[in-house]
RNA sequence: GGGCCGGUCGUCUAGUCUGGUAGGAUACUACCCUUACGAGGUAGUGGUCGCAGGUUCAAAUCCUGCCCGGCCCA
């Protein structure tokens, strides 16, 4: 074989993007990921975020999509048997709100049959494009069964599980004042509840203080509530009003008489020290009514307008009612000043306007009950990284009420209920089915209480995270595949970002707390934000939004991953950048051409003696392994895509094939045959061992060379072992870098190429000896010595002389 | 008001737990044309590590206070 002969078994010069596209059919005819139910491996489920579909993924979506699927497929090539669904939820009051927009319609004045058909079809539409960009990223889910949260199966066990737990109690209704959004028109959950800093007129009026015969002034943002006020209070520390505590206030324009008290919520130095207690500008308020054992009255209505109890305000919304108390007011002498204020007011997270507290009748679910339990299954669960769980447990601590899970509004599950019209009780069916109590006659004849026959089908539909939250269940199986369910079910990954901590991870460990009594997950990878170039999260509304389609179809799949991967560690934000796409895209480049250099070699079995270039770059592989099995067992990808990257472009490439390639072309049979061959099976171990570990960030190019060079695939190998090697020369690798680089300096410095030889005499650190042959080829050295230097030698880098005699 | 995260070459970041020459990417400059790669390679310019104190022989790293940005909670 000496003398040359070596073509690349690889032809083309880069890694074609086109490839990417055959390959996802490939393996779609090969099955290649799909779930093994009866393997014997042990089982690791994935509980996908399943994305909501209502818009598209931004790149920060699609990127959060690829690095789940590294997970997926890491864990495969650690020995799992992979359950890595995919869903999409399509329940719930956003798509309604879209609908609502694109189609003029109101969804409380529309049909509900025609409503629903409207929705769907939005979400089958949006559902298309997500799909397709899911696929394009390689994520390596089975696709053919997908599943989305509102289809029958889907609702039904969902309607299954509130059954469960309405028989076990833990479901009751009752009239509290609840977040209501006006303009959503139903209940919010305290989770779903927003604060956003708006300005805001702060109103200082006049009240009458009955005993005196003097006027106080109280500052409120919510002037339009003063037919609401049922006290005044000023903090008992407030020397300015000590003596009112008891007196009688008179509230304007409506000379109503309240009391006056003393409550450490009023703050001295805000507005004037007096604040009153309205039913409910607030939520403090409707703490304050609940500790003062105030009597609420309510004067708006669940269309954000004001009732009776306004008296001449009745009809108006809120802020024309504030405007005109505010000027009523004024005309009457009643108004001291106004001031504007920065206030940080609760919104609701889907219309982002401003919620109202108002009583409504809702179903509950009991939290309250489950904190403690909660505090310590929480404990059991392993968090990466570690500090989020520290989120979720302040988040559980926080929770002061009940939840909330009734939603008057259309596209979602029902509420599986039917009313006994005679005696008014509810009636629930028996699970199993999926119910749709507005439209459908009830399962039974007679009601279990009175015995009457007619019904009232209940309307409204879950909170959407009813929903949500039992998507690990139905993934493992649960009520659709005992066996499976069995095996998988405790043993669930949550992967998702930390935005919806308290909503999505918190209300599935209460859920699958309360219906099984034992923690959701094994373990739970907590990722950040993708945010534009300039660090600012990506929302339609301002226009910042980058999409994924685009970068895919330039730069690749493979690019887009390895950016994702090697951009920050688990847990922080991360920015978008195209620079870095295209950065990662070099990188596939690179890697590609180095596959090609090797493919030009044949493949030998291991040489009885491997020569001690080999063996050390076998030493820095096994380093390499270490690196990226410990951060694939820590669910992140940042250490090991960066270690990879540098293992290959400036170790590999720089150094280890440059130092080979006079041996393993071996023109002139200076080398022995022997020595050749280590050099080549050193070059096919190399590259297969970084196939196998970059194969999880990488699946198309890893996958691309190793079918051309290895045949098979690369996703059905586990991930390297390591080869025993000496593990000690790792030692050699920055001395033998760094005079690899003295003497390409010195060569520049005396102007000759890197292909020249080198007529003086070069002194090496005497560690670097067991190397000398590959070295005087390498760099075409006359001489080379590894002892003391002599006197005329001069330093061209740490540890490294030379001379021209 | 409280909590968490962050502030490091022009830009984006690693290093902070466990103190010891601040590393990479990108951009920029010069050179090379070496039988895998010019979508390469080699070499170079560029940093008072947010500010002020403290501990230490030694601080980007530990401690205290402050400033700025982001997120979350009151």
């Amino acid at each position: 074989m000496a003398g040359g002969g070596f073509r690349p078994r690889l032809k083309s010069k880069r890694w074609k993007i086109e490839r990417e596209v055959e390959l996802l059919e490939t393996w779609a005819e090969e099955n290649l990921y799909r779930f093994n139910e009866s393997s014997e491996k042990p089982i690791i489920v994935i509980d996908t975020p399943p994305p909501y579909a209502s818009g598209r993924w931004h790149v920060g979506g699609a990127a959060h999509y690829a690095q789940i699927d590294m997970v997926a497929r890491s864990f495969r090539m650690r020995g799992y048997e992979v359950l890595f669904p995919f869903g999409v939820d399509r329940n719930g009051l956003p798509v309604e709100v879209q609908v609502e927009k694109r189609y003029g319609i109101r969804a409380h004045e529309s049909d509900r049959i025609k409503f629903e058909e409207l929705c769907r079809k939005f979400l089958d539409e949006i559902e298309k494009g997500l799909l397709n960009i899911a696929r394009r990223l390689g994520l390596s889910c089975d696709f053919e069964n997908y599943y989305q949260t509102d289809n029958p199966d889907y609702r039904r066990v969902t309607q299954s599980t509130f059954i469960a737990l309405w028989n076990k109690g833990l479901i009751y209704e009752a009239e509290y004042p609840v977040n209501w959004c006006p303009s959503c028109r139903t209940t919010i959950a305290d989770a779903e509840v927003e604060y956003a800093e708006k300005e805001t007129k702060l109103v200082y009026m006049r009240f009458k203080v009955k005993e005196l015969d003097k006027d106080i002034v109280v500052a409120s943002t919510r002037p339009e509530l003063l037919c609401t006020c049922a006290a005044v209070i000023f903090n008992p520390e407030d020397e300015r009003y000590r003596h009112l505590e008891g007196l009688t206030a008179i509230v304007p324009l409506y000379n109503r008489e309240v009391p006056i008290l003393s409550h450490p919520y009023a703050r001295p130095e805000f507005g004037s020290g007096l604040v009153m207690v309205c039913s409910y500008g607030d939520k403090a308020d409707i703490r304050l009514f609940r500790e003062l054992g105030l009597k609420p009255v309510i004067a708006i209505d669940p269309d954000g307008r004001m009732n009776a109890n306004a008296g001449k305000y009745q009809g108006l919304k809120v802020e024309e009612a504030r405007a005109k108390v505010v000027e009523d007011l004024e005309s009457a002498g009643l108004l001291e000043k106004v001031e504007t204020i920065k206030h940080k007011t609760p919104i609701c997270w889907r219309s982002k306007d401003p919620i109202e507290f108002i009583y409504v009748k809702e179903f509950y679910l009991k939290q309250l009950d489950f904190i403690e339990d909660l505090r310590r299954i929480i404990d059991e669960m392993k968090f990466y990284p570690e500090r989020f769980k520290r989120l979720l447990l302040d988040w559980v601590d926080s929770v002061s009420i009940d939840w909330p899970i009734s939603r008057r509004r259309f596209y979602g599950t029902e509420i599986p209920i039917w009313y006994c019209k005679k005696c008014g009780k509810p009636n629930l069916p028996e699970p199993g089915r999926y119910y749709k109590p507005w439209m459908e006659k009830p399962p039974f004849e007679k009601c279990r209480y009175c015995g009457s026959t007619e019904f009232e089908g209940e309307w409204r539909t879950l909170d959407t995270w009813m929903d949500s939250s039992i998507s690990p269940l139905y993934v493992s199986g649960y009520m659709r595949d005992d066996e499976l369910f069995k095996k998988a079910s405790q043993s669930i990954l949550r992967p998702q970002g930390y935005e919806i901590i308290r909503t999505w991870l918190y209300y599935t460990i209460l859920r699958v707390y309360q219906l099984l009594g034992r923690p959701a997950f094994k373990y739970v990878r907590i990722s950040g934000m993708g945010l534009d170039e300039k660090g600012e999260a990506m929302h339609k509304s301002k226009g910042n939004v980058v999409y994924p389609e685009p970068i895919l179809e330039k730069y690749g799949a493979d690019a887009f991953r390895f950016w994702t991967a090697s951009e920050v560690k688990l847990g922080s934000d991360y920015r978008y950048s195209e620079e870095k796409v295209k950065a990662a895209r070099l990188f596939m480049t690179k890697l590609w051409n180095v596959a090609r250099f090797i493919s030009s070699f044949p493949q030998a079995e291991r040489p009885s003696k491997l020569e001690p270039l080999d063996e050390w770059i076998l030493a820095e592989a096994n380093k390499l392994i270490e690196v990226c099995e410990k951060d694939y067992e820590s669910l992140d990808f940042f250490e090991a895509s960066n270690g990879i990257k540098y293992f290959v472009w400036r170790i590999l490439a720089d150094h280890y094939l440059e130092a080979i390639k006079p041996r393993a072309y071996n023109k002139d049979g200076r080398f022995s045959s022997e020595a050749q061959r280590s050099a080549w099976y050193t070059l096919h171990q190399v590259l297969k061992t970084v196939l196998r570990l970059l194969a999880p960030i990488c699946p198309f190019i890893t996958d691309g060379i190793w079918r051309e060079l290895y045949g098979g695939t690369v996703h059905k190998e586990s991930l390297p072992e390591k080869i025993p090697v000496k593990e000690e020369l790792t030692n050699l690798t920055e001395p033998f870098m760094k005079l690899n680089s003295s003497i390409w300096r010195l060569k520049k410095k005396l102007g000759l190429p890197l292909s020249a030889s080198l007529p003086g005499v070069v002194f090496a650190p005497k560690c670097l000896e067991i190397f000398v042959d590959d070295l005087k080829h390498m760099h075409r050295l006359e001489r080379i010595e590894f002892r003391k230097p002599t006197k005329e030698a001069e330093e061209i880098g740490e540890g490294v002389y030379y001379t021209a005699q």
